[in-house]
DNA sequence: ACAATTTGACCGGT
DNA sequence: ACCGGTCAAATTGT
């Protein structure tokens, strides 16, 4: 939930960075609003996957992703992404208007448009016609039939970073190097929380060649560590029926603890014997609470309560 | 003090 | 022997 939360004040700020330009609009330039709404966009979209991890959306959408060989695997997760935009615009407008099933379509042909082209302009035109016209099905390469997921996400453009985009998961940096036909240096990245689950999901960022605003994201395994969440996610020692057929019928994504090795002595008196994982216990703790008694935040959430809130 | 990054060493696959 | 991925000691950051 912290890391939700964090990226939903995160978008915030950055939109609110963006009000003292809109009073002169015209000596900002063009690219560089575009990048701010693009990052914005990323931003509050992976915020979004998030909150919407705990329903079973994303396992849908996985599916019918696996029914669509046809696409390109480094696209993906755009595709999901896009989809989970229409799927939300097009439950918005249904609840607003009253489903209306004609009008609906078109409503959701449109996000379709709009989908495809953010797509085109993260991608570069022509990355988006190889692809399209290239209905070659490799989903997975590489030995092992490991499973690798390849996008492209453009930098931030503004004077700043030449960090990796966003996206919603919190990287350990654990390696950098020079790869062999390539002008920069290739990036290793882990989840942070590989000690505390067994969270395998890695990632590795490249800036392309050519255009070095264009970061190459390849991730590989899957992330084991969606702790942030309601209640149903973290169920309590003992199991009711009706929750493990739940479970049996869709296996939400499990934690996994190994906390001391040999499990040698009680605990109970804050002993030093455990040391192997430092500060992350108690925020996985505090998480725990946070998830079970709901505790922490305040029900009221006006934007400038939060606004004012995020002011330094 | 602890957490994260940096960077050369190490190692397995080809 | 080389290349790319990972480890881990040293360094830097909070």
């Amino acid at each position: 939930m912290n890391e939700f939360i964090s990226l939903i004040l995160k978008g915030m700020k950055l939109a609110k960075d963006l009000e003292p330009t809109l009073q002169n609009l015209a000596t900002h330039n063009y690219q560089h609003m575009l990048s701010n709404l693009d990052e914005i966009i990323r931003v509050f979209i992976s915020a979004r996957e998030r909150l919407n991890a705990h329903q079973d959306l994303p396992q849908m959408l996985f599916r019918e992703l696996q029914q669509q060989p046809q696409i390109d695997p480094r696209l993906q997760e755009y595709w999901l992404r896009t989809k989970m935009m229409e799927l939300q615009h097009s439950q918005l407008e249904a609840e607003r208007i009253g489903i209306s099933s004609g009008m609906e379509n078109k409503q959701a042909a449109g996000g379709t448009q709009m989908g495809s082209a953010n797509l085109a302009m993260e991608l570069g035109s022509r990355d988006v016609q190889a692809m399209a016209s290239s209905s070659t099905q490799r989903q997975r390469r590489r030995k092992d039939d490991e499973e690798y997921r390849t996008i492209r996400a453009a930098a931030p453009r503004m004077g700043n970073t030449e960090i990796p985009p966003e996206d919603g998961y919190t990287w350990r940096k654990y390696g950098q190097k020079e790869i062999l036909g390539s002008r920069f240096p290739r990036s290793y990245y882990r989840c942070t929380h590989l000690k505390l689950y067994q969270c395998p999901a890695k990632k590795q960022v490249q800036r392309l060649d050519d255009d070095p605003y264009t970061f190459e994201v390849t991730y590989r395994g899957d992330h084991t560590c969606h702790m942030s969440d309601t209640a149903p996610s973290v169920p309590p020692p003992v199991i009711t029926q009706e929750v493990t057929q739940s479970m049996a019928a869709q296996p939400p994504p499990r934690l996994q603890f190994r906390l001391g090795g040999g499990g040698s002595g009680g605990s109970s008196g804050s002993g030093p014997s455990t040391v192997r994982y430092g500060k992350e216990v108690e925020y996985l703790v505090a998480d725990m609470a946070d998830v079970m008694f709901n505790s922490g935040s305040s029900s009221s959430n006006s934007m400038e309560l939060i606004f004012t809130s995020m002011e330094k």
